[in-house]
DNA sequence: ATTTTCAAT
């Protein structure tokens, strides 16, 4: 039973220096062998009515999860809310992940979008994963997530997440060394990864400074 | 910056 497995691979709760390891957008993160996933799940069951569902996931339950949305575990006969007019049913899904998606992650996700735009996907990244040349397959995932309709930005502060998933909630989040540093400049290189292919408006964009300069 | 990278056998 696939939606089984799921909910006993779905931790609520972090332990704090988990995910302060893990979480850190530092530029040379030596040691991450692992991805961690936290996530949202906004329902919409009726007009005025949301579900919520949260949890954390890690590695190989990553490629789990998403093989559970292949499978349409997200629908709402198998999450058990069965509502028999599920037409209509909008998802809103967050991803705050520690690395960014691998190319195969993405592609699969894009094509799982395509066949579900009832599903809106955001995505926050801590760090990028296999990103640095430019011409590597983790970037064009990331443009093929965009291509999608997947919003994807840096995550720049952590407090949502140390407030939704964190164990011991009421320690108030102590920002490391650099975060809002990294993640301005991580912020400047998602940009310019996904950018590319969108030539027309970085034309006009440096059109426009040139005039102004 | 010369560096880092989905961790289970």
């Amino acid at each position: 039973n696939p939606l089984k497995t799921y909910f006993l691979c779905l931790s609520v709760l972090l332990a704090q220096n988990k995910f302060i390891y893990h979480y850190k957008n530092m530029r040379w993160a030596k040691g991450r062998h692992e991805t961690y996933l936290c996530i949202v799940v906004k329902r919409r069951v009726r007009p005025n009515s949301l579900s919520f569902d949260f949890g954390h996931l890690r590695n190989r339950h990553l490629v789990l999860f998403l093989r559970l949305m292949e499978a349409g575990a997200l629908c709402p006969c198998l999450w058990g809310y069965g509502a028999p007019d599920s037409v209509g049913l909008c998802y809103s899904v967050t991803w705050f992940c520690s690395w960014s998606p691998c190319s195969d992650c993405s592609y699969r996700l894009a094509q799982f979008l395509s066949q579900n735009p009832n599903l809106r996907l955001r995505i926050y990244v801590s760090r990028l994963y296999f990103c640095d040349p430019e011409d590597s397959s983790a970037r064009e995932g990331l443009r093929m997530l965009q291509r999608a309709g997947v919003q994807i930005t840096t995550i720049s502060t952590v407090v949502y997440c140390w407030q939704t998933f964190v164990a011991c909630r009421q320690r108030v989040f102590k920002a490391w060394d650099g975060l809002h540093q990294n993640s301005v400049q991580l912020a400047r290189k998602l940009n310019d990864i996904l950018q590319v292919g969108h030539t027309h408006t970085h034309t006009h964009t440096c059109t426009h400074t040139v005039l102004l300069s």
